[in-house]
DNA sequence: AATTTAATTGACGTGAACGTAAAGATAAGA
DNA sequence: TCTTATCTTTACGTTCACGTCAATTAAATT
């Protein structure tokens, strides 16, 4: 059980103990664990990947933070049922509530994320194209 | 030959007259034409082109002005290309020079969309097995 | 136990990308 | 020509997403 602080964190994930700070101040990062005021924040090796995660998602679909918090505000709800699964759930109708949730975060997720291929690729399709009238062009112009 | 005034540019182009100024400020967009101090900006449709395409590429790659400004830095100087070129350029050996840059700036900017798109691409294939495995395991639950 | 290193909270600072308000000037329409 | 809508420049304001002190405190190291 790996303990990590928050610069291995950043250092990790590819940012700095500010910017988790802050997230965790706006909420898009839960506290990282029950800790007296004034002691170290500490986390697990997962809490690495999923701040990772968000930062990816961040950078590739371009939301604000706020969107991003709505977006994923299952994603810190998870770590709690994470821990409610790990912990044994008996009840299967309970677990078919949390792989439910789990499915429709990740669905909405999904949904953006090819929006965004989409435009990107109709770009690329027009860019090619563009390209391809350039090229033509050269051609032309290129003595037989 | 159609006149526009920046409320029409902005508003076909999905953005703001303060934003089209405020490129023009910062070098993005060139100085729309001639005119004396006080004067109204004048726009040809094919500026409402140029100024959606600069607005989707920030979108979608996500850059700040100042590198869209390099990777585009073409864009405007190419407005100065399109009209030497319809002013009808004679030389051959200038009119390959002129498609040749056109074709740099255009394979610039594909590659930086395609390594997007690849990102993407990955993330979205990393969505779906996460919900393959979420949807497997409710599968498991429901009874046979 | 002493020292060094990294973290804590609090608060103010900063750069990017515009927004907004003021005081006019210009252009289009009646 | 008069009015009205839209534009001009200048300049200060604003939001987001952190950066950067400063004064302490907590952990890790020796």
């Amino acid at each position: 059980m790996t303990e990590l602080r928050i610069g291995d964190v950043a250092r990790l994930a590819g940012t700095t103990p500010r910017t988790i700070r802050y997230y965790e101040e706006i909420g898009l990062l839960p506290p990282s664990a029950v800790r007296e005021r004034g002691a170290h924040r500490t986390y697990a090796e997962e809490d690495v990947e999923r701040l990772a995660d968000l930062l990816r998602l961040k950078d590739l679909l371009g939301l604000p933070l706020e969107e991003l918090k709505q977006l994923v505000e299952a994603e810190d709800a998870r770590a709690g049922l994470r821990r409610e699964w790990e912990g044994g759930v008996e009840d299967p109708v309970r677990q078919r509530q949390i792989l439910e949730e789990s499915r429709g975060h990740i669905d909405r997720q999904l949904s953006l994320v090819r929006r965004r291929r989409d435009e990107i690729s109709k770009l690329e399709e027009e860019l090619l194209s563009k390209r391809k009238r350039v090229q033509s062009r050269l051609r032309e112009l290129s003595p037989a």
